[in-house]
RNA sequence: CGGGAUGUAGCGCAGCUUGGAAGCGCGCCGCGUUCGGGUCGCGGAGGUCGUGGGUUCAAAUCCCGCCAUCCCGACCA
């Protein structure tokens, strides 16, 4: 391959362009490897497109070596599939939905559980044919309600999805555990500085997931990590160890007191210490003593919506994110002023769990940190009054526990204990066990050994790999531009000429040379200022470029690495065999 | 959906406060010049000032509505 700059479908921007934030989203607008045509919606330009052709021949070489099938569905579906399983509804607004000139319902498919089951279940009917792990890298739509970082979070993206059928629990862990082999070599090959975190499996329901985060601080994804143990999760997934169980006989009995100008956790816990009489023996009064009850709005898919009180400690907040992992499809919602008035039990600021329930017609649902036997203080349901050493267990109960307080960094590990770090991270893949959901909801059998029918059980896996491209311009660009690793890049060797006696022809040749030696090869013929020749090189980020120049009275040429920036002359005549013999 | 900001030439921006002939830089076209880090000079092409209404002799500028985009929070590969 061969790619001349003069008459390259490109032009590198000077500037960035108003609309980008991110480095990737700059870089790769400036670079002219991709450009905006739509919110959330993006050309591929030719440079763009050799990257994300590159990116996919890896992820389908790694898929085919794990014995995954590659097929190929529409992006225009039926409504039917999606109705069966319920997510015509349950996908809401996220989807893209459409209508033929007859009036019939489509969308384009935001994932394909649905058509990937359903095919399997035209076509296979008997255990023998199992286990199968098909796969496709399709177009993926949905309606983001805010497409963010050029290509990390679009409304049209490339995915490879795959799936695996087997007729037993152990056939399926077979399968997750191959397809998560293949990931593991395919984000390596690719050069990424990732982390698999456990994972909740929100709204494709299943059991078992795990997440595959690029570390990267400008991440949507926040996970934690053990210092001491190999224990990572995502933040939504981490679980809280329950604190020690305390004596609830230790604690004296729980009391109600005026507590005046206490609006605040913080008011609130500076009158306890300033009482004499309510002062704790052994240490200060401290806002995790205190039980803050959290009123959510919780919206389920048909649009009915309820309350929902959440217990968590007072010097911790809700995480609505975590919250909803728990109580997914439903989302949960903050409270405003008129679900307030419709709820005047609610006493905000003030509420104690002796009003909250499922039988007094409010779902109350406490944190971890909640723990049997642990003492609070907390409201007493009017303006100016608290109770003291309420003890859960012994004095209040709630209607379950969730795991709904915010993990910070330093918690401990539920494994070992140790503290925990937090990071952030780009979900670059996710691998689910998703059991037999979808193979239930769509009548997917097949007849075992002993002709029983058996429900089969499946797997499902993403990779996000338009946004791989952009992860892989994130993790690698410097303060010059995009920086490829070989793997990846559109080219393996840009060539530069700069300078009039003939450097051009010189360069015309070697690129040709390079070429026939079979490296990929972008020559700048525009016959442009040495200045802006290497500043367009060291942004478009291919990993070797080889001026000719000066030097090239004298036969030699310089070789520049793009990373590291390091620099050697080669005679021209040994520039192919070295480069070629990489 | 809540909060913040912005819409003026292909791109990046000024002009708006205080209404009075649409500007600058980059890019693009032509001629010359220069040639290892965005050379310099001369001459050009290119704009319904997001949109609808209002005020006014006169609106990019003032007022009202709408639309769009970006950023920050709740969703996901």
């Amino acid at each position: 391959m061969l790619l001349r700059m003069s008459t390259l479908f490109l032009r590198t921007l000077r500037e960035d362009p108003a609309d980008a934030e991110v480095p990737s989203h700059r870089l790769l607008v400036r670079a002219g490897y991709v450009r905006r045509a739509a919110p959330g919606v993006y050309t591929w330009l030719p440079l763009g497109l050799a990257v994300l052709h590159t990116v996919e021949r890896v992820v389908r070489e790694e898929m085919d070596r794990a014995g995954a099938q590659e097929l190929r569905f529409p992006a225009l579906l039926p409504r039917e599939p999606y109705e069966r399983s319920g997510r015509w509804t349950e996908y809401g607004e996220l989807m893209f939905r459409l209508r033929d000139r007859r009036g019939n319902d489509y969308l384009l498919g935001p994932t394909h559980e649905e058509m990937f089951t359903l095919l399997v279940k035209d076509m296979y009917s008997s255990y023998r044919d199992l286990p199968l792990s098909l796969y496709q890298i399709q177009v993926k739509y949905r309606d983001e309600p805010r497409p963010r970082a050029g290509l990390l979070r679009g409304r049209e993206f490339v995915m490879k999805d795959s799936y695996s059928f087997d007729l037993d629990d152990a056939g399926l862990q077979r399968s997750y555990e191959r397809h998560r082999a293949a990931y593991v070599r395919t984000f390596d090959r690719l050069g990424l500085d990732y982390v698999v975190v456990a994972a909740m499996s929100g709204a494709m329901g299943g059991s078992a997931s795990e997440e595959f985060l690029a570390r990267c601080p400008i991440g949507e994804d926040a996970y934690v990590r053990c210092a001491s143990c190999d224990y990572a999760a995502n933040t939504e997934a981490v679980r809280v160890p329950a604190p020690p169980p305390t004596d609830p006989s230790a604690a004296p009995s729980a009391h109600v007191e005026d507590t005046p100008g206490t609006p605040t956790i913080e008011t609130l816990v500076e009158l306890l210490n300033a009482r004499d009489d309510l002062r704790r023996p052994d240490r200060p009064w401290t806002a995790a003593d205190t039980l803050k009850n959290v009123v959510v709005k919780l919206v389920h898919p048909d649009g009915r919506a309820e309350p929902l009180v959440v217990g968590v400690p007072g010097d911790r907040e809700v995480d609505l994110k975590r919250l909803e992992a728990h109580v997914g499809p439903a989302v949960p919602e903050p409270m405003t002023e008129d679900d307030f008035a419709a709820h005047p039990a609610l006493v905000r600021g003030s509420i104690g769990p002796n009003v909250l329930g499922a039988d007094k017609g409010v779902r109350y649902l406490v944190d971890p940190w909640v723990a049997p036997g642990t003492r609070w203080v907390t409201g007493a349901n009017e303006p100016g009054r608290h109770v003291v050493d309420l003890v859960y267990g012994r004095d209040f109960t709630a209607d379950g526990t969730v795991e709904a307080a915010d993990v910070r960094d330093g918690d401990p590990c539920p494994r070992c204990g140790a503290p925990l770090r937090i990071d952030r991270g780009i979900e670059i893949g996710h691998i689910f066990q998703l059991g037999r959901k979808y193979a239930e909801a769509l009548d997917l059998t097949v007849l075992d050994e002993n002709g029983r029918q058996v429900v089969v059980t499946m797997g499902s896996y993403g990779i996000g790999i338009s946004r791989l491209v952009a992860t892989i311009a994130e993790q690698t660009h410097d303060e010059r531009g995009l920086c490829w690793p070989r793997a990846v890049a559109p080219a393996d060797v840009h060539v530069v000429a700069v300078g009039q006696a003939g450097q051009a022809e010189a360069a015309d040749k070697l690129a040709a040379d390079l070429e026939a030696a079979g490296l990929r090869v972008l020559v700048d013929d525009r016959g442009v200022s040495a200045g802006i020749a290497f500043t367009d090189a060291e942004l478009l980020g291919i990993p070797t470029i080889v001026v000719v120049g000066r030097a090239f009275a004298e036969g030699q040429v310089e070789v520049r690495d793009r990373r590291s920036g390091t620099r050697r002359a080669l005679p021209l005549e040994a520039v192919v065999s070295e480069l070629a013999g990489r």
